[in-house]
DNA sequence: TAATCAAGGCCGACATCAGTT
DNA sequence: AAACTGATGTCGGCCTTGATT
């Protein structure tokens, strides 16, 4: 058993042979930097497709000292947001020929000792000579991270400014605050959120926004607390622990979470918006497929991949400095919510 | 604005200076080939920790001919399954200190012109030098692609062997075949099939396995083609084709597309499985919490993606040849699916 | 003989600078 | 001076060879 043939590939040297120059002019050809003559060009263009090269990434990236690579630590499983972004991160890299190195560790974030993993994926990348990293995953204890990455261009996904590093988050108060306004304003007053995992930021600002809506109405806030996770499972369990004479209206932390919400009202006879109104956050595709169709916020993680991915770009080729920008949500209503008592 | 300075970071021979030893004993601290003494090997712990010293992975990668990175080409959105399957990829290669290097193309497999983006995409992975790559999305097409890559060690997620790679995929006939038998065990004879993105290799197999089931009983086949992505409004727009009386049991593509069927239908006053019954495919979590709860083919994207990180390893590392494997997928019984007329 | 370490060359592309027309 | 090309050195680890204890 031996491993396999080491490919022999084509140098910059042999198309140079090839086309009787030598290999510094192959090199102009490729970073058009300096002069190259037409028919120098012509012929250095055809050595190239007669051996089929290819230039050598690694070569290059050492001598540069530059990669055009970014690493993208996502943390936590590959759930609706996070996807999301990454499209949007890798829409927007590939406008600007850059290359994605992502590690995604599914760890339980809930649980501790996720810190060492996921500071040597770091070390990882930062050996890698990636040019910049994304942190994708908005969690108590980032900081930590982050200041190990600086002073390497840094964006992390979070909805506060941070010291070392950009940030651009969605806003997850807004989103709570917004969603709660929204049953108060239709004339719900028992009113309860069904949080996010606890050591999620987004989680935490949800619920923040909740209780700041209704502390504006100078109504008791409720938050059943104990989500593992952002799967509908959470839901369920959080609407096996409250009786139909606690609320009238629910804001739960994402869609998913709603979704299971109502599958588990529905299994008592109870559905939206007959018997209660519920608001979910994030807006993924099924959500308008939901029964009731699920009123939501929308957020739009995909925009925001993109442009976190451009601030990032920036930073590194134009040394820009680290600053701070947030998302707006949006409600999107659709049949989940009614005014209490409409039935 | 100029752009960011470039970080000075110590190098090998900073750290055998400090340590007093030459930078080839510090090589050998590192790659463990060849002596070091105690003694000198705590020295140069020391020093490399009093420089914060981190090796320069470029620079081993070149002269190894070798990155311990892995290509993966996502081809099309990241749903369920790919986002699963690069779940699994990614742990399975944490395990032996690999590197995922992803592209996802966002593009309409459906639409035509997608093939130059993806062969400038494995360009670019082959310049890197990646030591495999992963070609996840089955899609009609792909052999091009597979040609373009050898003789680089190469996986593709396919139900079918290839001659270039190795094929790795989930039986799709077999879920198709086993849920419309599931169907026609209990009873049904008007049983349809809701195909998906027709491009898509996984669709086509779950449409023949419907089909093979249906001629196995001698009973008409009834495909609703049409859908251009995996997700819920393929599934109302399949619904809207349909009469009620053209079926009494429905077998489809995914489960997001199930969920959109059972959307489309309860607006019409029909409801599962009193009035028809329902099988979809993939068994993502929420599925669970459909309302009915949804029977389904439970398909291991996970456990494949783990798997087939294992055998591109293989191949890399020991040169086992290209070989072939699937993954049966397992039926889950959940309340959507009953006797026909049991209401 | 075994353990330990150093000197020099090499991987392949790119920058610099010198040289030619 | 402008257009064009080649020789040499460099990026930073790692391998080979050989010397010393």
């Amino acid at each position: 058993m031996s491993a396999a043939a080491p490919l022999d590939r084509p140098t910059m040297g042999d198309v140079a042979e090839r086309a009787g120059v030598s290999k510094q002019t192959v090199s102009r050809f490729f970073t058009g930097r300096g002069y190259v003559g037409d028919d120098t060009r012509a012929r250095i263009a055809e050595a190239i497709d007669d051996l089929g090269y290819r230039r050598n990434q690694t070569a290059s990236n050492l001598r540069l000292s530059r990669t055009d690579t970014i690493g993208v630590l996502a943390l936590g499983g590959l759930v609706y947001g996070s996807a999301e972004l990454l499209t949007g991160l890798s829409r927007a890299a590939r406008d600007v020929e850059f290359t994605l190195v992502i590690t995604q560790l599914d760890l339980d974030l809930e649980a501790v000792g996720w810190e060492p993993e996921a500071l040597r994926a770091i070390d990882r990348m930062l050996s890698s000579q990636v040019d910049g990293i994304v942190l994708s995953t908005p969690v108590q204890g980032e900081e930590r991270l982050l200041e190990v990455i600086s002073p390497l261009p840094t964006i992390t996904v979070s909805e506060r400014p941070h010291v070392f590093a950009t940030s651009v988050g969605t806003d997850s108060r807004a989103a709570g605050y917004l969603a709660t306004r929204h049953l108060l304003d239709l004339g719900h007053e028992r009113v309860v959120h069904v949080a996010g995992p606890r050591t999620r930021n987004e989680a935490r600002g949800r619920a923040q926004g909740y209780r700041d809506a209704m502390a504006e109405r100078g109504l008791p806030a409720r938050v059943v607390e104990g989500a593992r996770d952002w799967g509908a499972g959470s839901g369920q369990w959080a609407a096996v622990q409250l009786r139909a004479s606690d609320f009238t209206a629910v804001v739960t932390a994402n869609d998913e979470i709603a979704l299971g919400f109502l599958s588990e009202m529905r299994a008592r006879g109870l559905v939206a918006p007959r018997d209660f109104s519920i608001v979910g956050v994030d807006d993924m595709p099924i959500a308008a497929h939901f029964s009731p169709a699920l009123t939501t916020m929308r957020m739009d993680f995909r925009s925001m991949g993109e442009e976190i991915f451009r601030m990032l770009h920036a930073q590194i080729t134009r040394g820009e400095q680290p600053s701070h920008r947030t998302f707006p949500p949006t409600l999107i209503e659709r049949a989940s919510t009614a005014p209490p008592g409409a039935a």
